[in-house]
This record gives C-alpha cells, sequence and structure tokens, in this order.
DNA sequence: TATGAATGAGACTTCATTCAT
DNA sequence: AATGAATGAAGTCTCATTCAT
C-alpha cells in the first residue's frame, strides 16, 4: 500500500492500465450530461465499460468519486483563472480576463458548470464544490489586491468583493444555463460583458470600458 | 377537478379544513430544519399531524410538494423585498436597504435559505427555484431602472446588474452558510456590509456610503 | 410514537395484523432450518408472506431481527428451565429435572438450538446468544446454591458450576446435534442420562442415581 | 494431483517453496485476531506476502482454507493436551493437568480459542470445528479410561463424561472471552480453578483437591 | 508459476406511492 | 375523507473467484 500522488490509497498496480482517470472522466461525463442524480454507480461503471466491483477498487465509495469530479473539475477551472491572475499587467485587465474567461468556459460545458455551482449534493460533496468557490474566489481576491496597491481600485474588502465577483459570474452565467432551453450565443455573450462590466464597477468603483478579449 | 385562484389543481373539497397550507407549513419547516434530503414524505405527514394518504390527497406526489415549498418560501422572500421597492425614496437607498433586508433575513433562516439557493434538487424543484431567483432579480431591476431615470445610476444593463446583485447576495451570504459553523454574527454583518457596498458601487459606478438601517 | 412491550420503537398500529410475531416466526422458522447463514432478509420476507419493505417496518435492521429471534428462542428455554428450578422439591431432584428438560427439549428443535449456542453470527447476536446462555446458568446457580442451603450439595462455586452444567448440556447435547446424521433417540436419550449423571456427580460430589422423568 | 502424507490433495510442485504452511499460518493469525469474518482471502494472502492467484493454487477455495485453519490450529491443542494423556501418573492428577493445560491456553489466545468453539461458520467448516471437539474429548475418555481402570475414578461412561469435560471448558472458559472485556486474569484464574473442580468432582465422585500447577 | 486487476452475483436498506379499510 | 400498512424498485457496497499476462 502507498499514498498516490492522487491522493488516493490503493495497492500498488504494475500491470494494467490505471483506471482512476478512466472512471473519472466517466463519471465526469455522466454528470456533465445529467447531474449528480443520475449518476450512479451501475451507471458510471456501465459508462465507463467496467464492473461494478472495479470501480470500488478505485473509489472506496460514491461520495468519495463525486468529491473527485467536484475537485477536478473544478481544479481545471481555477487553474486557468489562476493562469490569467499570475501575468504580468494591470489589475483592472486582468481582472476583466479572469472573469470573461472564467464566463466563456462556463457558456460552455453548460451541464457541468452548472452542477459546479448549484445542484443538489450530499454535504461531503457540497463541501468539496465550496472549496472550488471560495478557490476561484482567491484568485479574484489576488487580482483586487494588486489593483488596491496600484491604485487602481479604492480601498476595498477584497475577499467580499471577490466573492462577489463569483456570485455575479455564477448566478449571472451558471444558473441561467440550467434550464435546458440554450439561448443564442450571441444574446449569451452580451449578457456576459453587462455581468462582467457590473463587476468592473464594483472594484473599480468608476465606469470602466471593458473590451472582452476576443479569444475565449 | 378545477383549477382554484391559487394556482392549484385539487379535488373540490365541501367540508372540513383545507389541509394545504398545514401540509405545507410542515414540509417547509421540515426543509428549513434539514434540507430536501430529510424531508420524506413520511416525516412531513408525521410533523402535519396527518396520514402519509392524507398527504397525497392534497399533492400527488414529493416533487409537486417540494415545488409549492420552494415557491411559497421563495415568495415571502421576494414580497418582503418588492415592498421596500415599493416605497418613496431614493434609488441607492432602496437598494441598499433592499439587499440588506434579503442579505439579514438570510442570515437568519439559515438552512431554507441555502435549501432555496443551492440545495440537491430534482430538475423540476430546480427550476422553481430558478424562477425564485428571477424574481428576485426583478425586484432589484426595477429599483435600478428607477435610479437609472433619476439619474443617480449610469446607464447599463439593469437586469444584468440585478443578476449580479442576486448573486454577490448569495454567493456571498448564503453559500457560507452551508457549512455548519455558524460564524460571530458581528463578523457576517461585517461581511454583509463590504457585500452590499460592493453593490452599489457596481451599479451606481461610485462610492457610496452605505449606513445599513438598524432594524432588520 | 410509542416504546412497545416487546421493547421496539414502532408507529401506532390500530387496523391490520401486527406482523411482528408473524416475521419472528418466520425468521425463526428458517434459522431453525438452515442456520443464521441463509436467514437473508428477503428470504424471510418471503416465508413470511410480507415484501421487504414491510419487514423492514418492523424491525430496523437485520442485525436487530437476528437478536429477536436468538432472545425469543432463548426466553422461551430459559422460562420452562426456571420454571421447574421454581418448583417446591429437594434441590438434587429439580436439579435433574432442570438438565433433563433442556436436553429433551434440545434433541428436538435441533438445529435452532445449535443456532442458539454454536453458530455464526456476528457481533451483536453473538451478545444476545451470551445471554442467553448466562441466563440458563442463573437458573442452575439458583438450584445449585439451594443445595448447598440445605446441605445436600457441599460447598462451592455455585456459578461456576452452573456454567459447568450448562456446557455439559451443549457441549454433549446440541453440538452432536449440528451433523446432520440425527442419531437413534435411544442411544441420545442414554447420551443425555450420562451427562447428567456427570453433572449430578459434580455438583453433589458423590454418586446419585438419576431416574429420568417420564415426561420430556 | 495425488494424495499427499498430510491429507492435502495438491497439484504436485517441484521446485519453489511450498507456500502452504506460509498461508495457513498468515490465515490462521488472522483468524486469531479478528476471527473468521475479517479473513477475508484478500486479506490472508496480503498477510501471506503473495498474490491472491497463488493462494487458489494451493487452496481451491476459502472453505478448504478455513476447514484446515481450524484443523491446524486444533490439532495442535490436542497434542499438547494429548500429550499430557500420555505422561505417567495418576489419572486423577492428569486429568487435573490437562485440564488446567487446555484452559490456561485458552485463556491466552482467546479469539482464537473462540473461533474454535463458537464462532460463525458455515457447514463445512463447523464439521471440522466438531471434530476437534470429538479429537479433544477423546484425549480426556482416555485419562478418564485409564482411572476407571485403576479404580481411581467411579465406573462410567468415560465417552460422555469426557464431552461433559470439554463443555465444562469451552462454556466456562473460551465463551466469556467473546466479549472484549478482558477480565482481571485472577478472577479468570480463580473462575478456571473452580470449573477444573467441578469436572474433578464429576469425573472422581468425590472431592477432591486441586492443586493447579505452578507452569501453564 | 505467480500475479492481481477484473468480475458480478447477491446482500442490505430506503422511501415514494398505493389501496383496502 | 382519512388512514397507514404494505409495496418493491432501485441504489450502494462486499468479496470469493477467475484468467490474461
Amino acid at each position: 500500500m502507498q499514498d498516490l500522488p492522487n491522493g488516493h490509497r490503493v495497492r500498488i498496480r504494475r500491470r494494467g492500465a490505471d483506471k482512476h482517470p478512466l472512471i473519472l472522466k466517466a463519471a465526469r461525463e455522466l454528470v456533465a450530461q445529467s447531474g449528480f442524480r443520475e449518476a450512479q454507480m451501475t451507471a458510471i461503471a456501465d459508462a465507463a465499460g467496467i464492473a461494478i466491483g472495479t470501480l470500488y477498487r478505485y473509489f472506496p465509495s460514491k461520495t468519495e468519486l463525486m468529491i473527485e469530479v467536484v475537485k477536478s473539475a473544478a481544479q481545471r477551472e481555477v487553474e486557468v483563472v489562476a493562469g490569467i491572475a499570475m501575468r504580468d499587467g494591470a489589475a483592472c485587465e486582468k481582472l476583466g480576463a479572469a472573469a470573461w474567461t472564467f464566463a466563456s468556459r462556463a457558456l460552455r460545458g453548460r451541464r457541468l458548470a452548472h452542477a459546479l455551482v448549484a445542484e443538489p449534493v450530499e454535504p461531503d460533496v457540497e463541501s468539496a464544490r465550496l472549496t472550488y468557490h471560495r478557490a476561484l474566489s482567491r484568485v479574484f481576491k489576488t487580482i483586487i489586491e494588486q489593483g488596491i496597491t496600484e491604485k487602481a481600485f479604492p480601498a476595498q474588502n477584497a475577499a467580499a468583493s471577490a466573492d462577489c465577483i463569483v456570485g455575479c459570474l455564477f448566478e449571472g452565467l451558471v444558473v441561467p444555463l440550467s434550464n435546458e432551453a440554450a439561448e443564442a450565443s450571441t444574446s449569451l455573450s452580451a449578457h456576459a460583458t453587462a455581468i462582467i462590466t457590473f463587476c468592473l464597477r464594483g472594484v473599480a468603483g468608476q465606469m470602466l470600458s471593458f473590451p472582452p478579449p476576443s479569444a475565449a
């Protein structure tokens, strides 16, 4: 036995493919398709093309698997957005770019994004989801603090402002995605622009032009 | 069968008390106490002091009942906040007051607020929950539009800004409530102030003093 | 809700037969037939002619049901033997009669007796089984103490002697029953007589004639 | 395939260590530690430091392995006790010594002793366990018969008396061990003395002084 | 020969819903 | 109209055994 880098305690496996990512992928796709509710262990095993017992070789319980699903999906989002925060450049521009990046990614991968934000889960998974929110918030907080230091933004409670940005993005972009009817992407894009404009005003305390980057 | 004014399709009942509100109240309290997960039909019937069979005379399914729970709980919140929007006064003040009212109500009734925002539900209930978000957003939109008309606020996408406010309030206040550990109410209150300040800046595009009303 | 005399916390049931004894009987028969191992909840429900869900209305878990099975079966045995201890008469005679009664009952109901003595169970059920052993032992202890008082038996550790009697009866009579091949009842009867004779010698410290009662 | 002298039917193995005893040892230790319930095949293979597939090369099924475990553990106990029966000396003293030896070994190795006496098993393993009881009984029978021949003991059904002794020792010493709470070893020792005294009286039909040997 | 990943039958339990009384 | 016992589909998890490498 040993602790693997991915944090799971499993027997050492020498031969055969590690089905961990395979299962995670299948689970994530099921969740992305129909939400947590439809992601039964049997369905996940079927989707992964393995037996239910094999699934339990890699994940000790459904809860653990769902936590991994949330963590892995969330981690990716946070990484991308965090990458922007680390760039050189004005806080104001980075803030807009980070928000826009998150928004455009959420507009794709609708169902999964929604699952990461507002869908029914049990307490332990909820906790992992909350961690995602907080991680995302920290990225924005970092940018805001830089802006305050640079005098680009007025003094403010950076943590609260960051929470607000996350809330704006979720409520403005992700929650509407839950109803299946996909709106025209142009109107969604315009909506995203309005949302981000609001966030920038909230942080900067003044009107800022917000030119959405051409690349999503 | 007929459609009643209150929108419910029930069998005509001539004698005896209408147990509809009784059941709704019991269900709402159970959800407020322990969330949707713990609100089994049997438990609701017990709490209402009626038989499970009777419950099914008034609600055709658990889904329908939960939709009613969300609607009724949401309606109350919306009404209170809408009441503030209808007042005379400057848009700016009303905006702060409405936000603060929502916030303080959410800080009480944590569990219910959380259930209305982020808890696991099935698609049909999710839909009712979304309607609540939209209704709340409309209230803020009305205030913002008034403010734009009065030149108190700059021109903006009022609907998007309203969504943002709702998002800020939910993300900033309700989601953190999901972890059982109740923080000190003073820090929560300070947090609420920071959140609302952000919202006002986002709408007004400038620093606004935000004096929270003494009464909630 | 209320605590019923049988110690189970169930909803008050007004109409319909109380299926508690029906289930217990079915479970006991299954155990008597094939032991604990074969007594799956589904099989018990089938045997009782009810649905699995109904079974769980009356017993919260398999463990609880098995504990009841052990307790109810054991209680009956202890009661019968205890009845003899309460009679008037010489300790010596009562001791023989009690042992013989237990023995003859064990010779009938073989499988169940074996389950009560030596069969595989989980810890909680094991505990109930141990209680049975101790209760039976206490009956013999009472008789022995009476005999010591009456100077019929020498001074001795009555509790230990009682345990020994229980052990003799179990090992001598019940354990051999576990192999399906039923021996001739005459030889079993003779064996029982030899066992009980040993016990009487062990208690009395001298040779005692032991005339088995004609009635079983 | 062939039947080996040790009674095992195994494939002929020419090279490499015979892992039979290794596996048996691991299995026995696991059973001794946590009982049959916790002795899963995988756990046994792990404990033996071999692969599960290898385990199945030596034992065709779990049942077979458990039978071997019971047999081997039992054999050791029987051998030790039988060694005493083979000594020179008075039957009476040997009887006490044999009983005391068994008792003191049971007081150590509690869990294994309990598994050998009263733990949940399937029919085939049960059968092996019964064989152990009978073998132990035969040892005592031998001693008793010697005593009868020597006129040290009165005429009696030696087989039945021997069964009784086994029953006394099991019921008096092993069964109480099943509850985890380890009693003070002094009280256990006193209890063992009382049990053995009873057995001696049962066999000899008179009060005998029983001086427990100092060494176990 | 050895390995150990994979298998899947089967066990327990929950809870929304029905229907005879 | 009211009752609540009964139902059983469905979901999670375990572990003895197999077989390709």
